[in-house]
DNA sequence: AATGTGAAGAGGTCAGACCACACAGACCAC
DNA sequence: GTGGTCTGTGTGGTCTGACCTCTTCACATT
């Protein structure tokens, strides 16, 4: 007699809680920001182990969609949405993303961003963007502050597109140069400059000229790029160029 | 007497893990495709317990870093670049992400990369390009066919660009996608058509003409959209729009 | 009031046993 | 010999239940 069991937990247990979990986002009753029961009671309310549950929220927690607090409890992510907070940076290592192909992405997804915001944005926004913009220029002789509302600005402009799905994907990008940049602001020069590019790209969008906050939003992150560059001109681990491997690097993709 | 034990393991032991693969892959240890050592054995030369390492591997695991198949082994992923497979899915249910927003991504970034294609791509890759060109055309009359080569077009598309983030970013929106996808080819009436654009954006890149790439990679992408909304009308599950607290919305961003 | 302290609640780790799956080599039937 | 079945071994998956660490907060002390 083979097998037939009762019923069909089937897959993974781990990917059981997932599921789970999922549904409640889904049928709204888990929010960002709620918590959920302990790991005891709610395990045993799910019929399956500590362990087994366990595996399931950290799973959840990679990719950002659940937030751990060590004593103190398990909750729904509520900031921005974002795929996973170190992903960029072990992929990186994994694929050899290097520096320049993150500006570009950067490049890329906030010039669009922009854009949209211009074609998409509510009054409201404008008046949230008006007021970093006006956060920004206070700050420009504390660097550490200056770079919280620069983020900001740039966080609500992608909030104001319209996208979630690329506001994400580019929060994903900038997460992972965040702390870099903590260390280089603090001797850059041109902050004041920066907040006047934020000026005019918030000119831009209020105005609805979407092709005038592309053009200004990439124009900015050039200058920021190449800011950057000259402040720390020489840059420790260089990233390994392909291995031996080189001469089949192309076709291997095709293998999966 | 407060602390001051010997050495110092401090951060999480999941961290530990994450951290001692992430400096493996850095320093070449770990490439794509490797195994590591298994569980019960690498927690040994760890000097930590197994439970710890596999929430350490799972962590990567969510990421798309690692992948582990029961009774085999864990090995570092080798496919393309995406950042976690389900993520997309959980993070639309968490953030409401609606379809549009996932072909106006789509559409964004693989227009861009099919732009970049065009400027960068080698000579190889056009004739892998021409290779799958070839094979589309061969399955318009095999709907899951059709499907792989298609996918395998795009991602060479991609792969091509030279910016293996970009390529990573699109590859985590469009997996998300490809399972619906593969319901909705089935009755898909345009396979020829849609072969017949491949083509065209095929010699736009290899004549190197980056805009002409470009417009013919988002009408592509508009056709296969508008095609798709109309071959499946009506949907079920529509996504919720923002509940009761909708008064705040805009706020919240500003407290993380 | 400000400060210290201890209990309670929650997540983090551990150990070891046992379950489930995949693969390969041995074995049997044809 | 060819092909299928069986069994063993190795590897990940799960369970149990105990103990450790961190956070918080009420409560006593100063």
């Amino acid at each position: 007699m083979p097998r037939m069991k009762e019923e069909a937990p089937s897959t993974h247990r781990a990917m059981q809680v997932v599921n789970h979990i999922r549904a409640l986002i889904e049928n709204g009753t888990l929010q960002p920001g709620d918590k959920i029961p302990p790991e005891r009671e709610f395990a045993r309310s799910l019929n399956l182990s500590r362990a087994s549950l366990r595996t399931g929220l950290g799973y959840l927690a990679a990719m950002g969609v659940m937030k751990v607090r060590h004593g103190v409890g398990t909750f729904v992510a509520d900031g921005p949405a974002e795929f996973g907070k170190a992903s960029v940076s072990i992929m990186g290592a994994l694929h050899g993303f290097q520096p320049w192909q993150m500006y570009e992405a950067r490049l890329i997804l906030e010039g669009n961003l922009a854009a949209l915001a211009a074609e998409r944005g509510t009054e409201k926004q404008h008046v949230m963007l008006a007021e970093e913009v006006a956060e920004t220029y206070a700050s420009v002789d504390n660097p550490s502050d200056f770079l919280i509302h620069d983020v900001l600005f740039h966080r609500i402009v992608s909030q104001a597109s319209g996208n979630p799905i690329l506001a994400a994907l580019m929060e994903t990008i900038t997460s992972s140069m965040y702390e870099n940049r903590r260390k280089t602001v603090e001797l850059s020069t041109n902050l004041r400059e920066s907040a006047e590019m934020h000026r005019e790209i918030f000119r831009a969008i209020r105005s609805r000229d979407s092709a005038e906050a592309r053009k200004l939003m990439e124009e900015h992150l050039r200058t920021a790029q190449s800011a950057q560059a000259k402040e720390r001109p020489r840059e420790r681990r260089a990233v390994r160029a392909a291995r031996p491997k080189s001469a089949q690097t192309d076709s291997e993709s095709a293998s999966n």
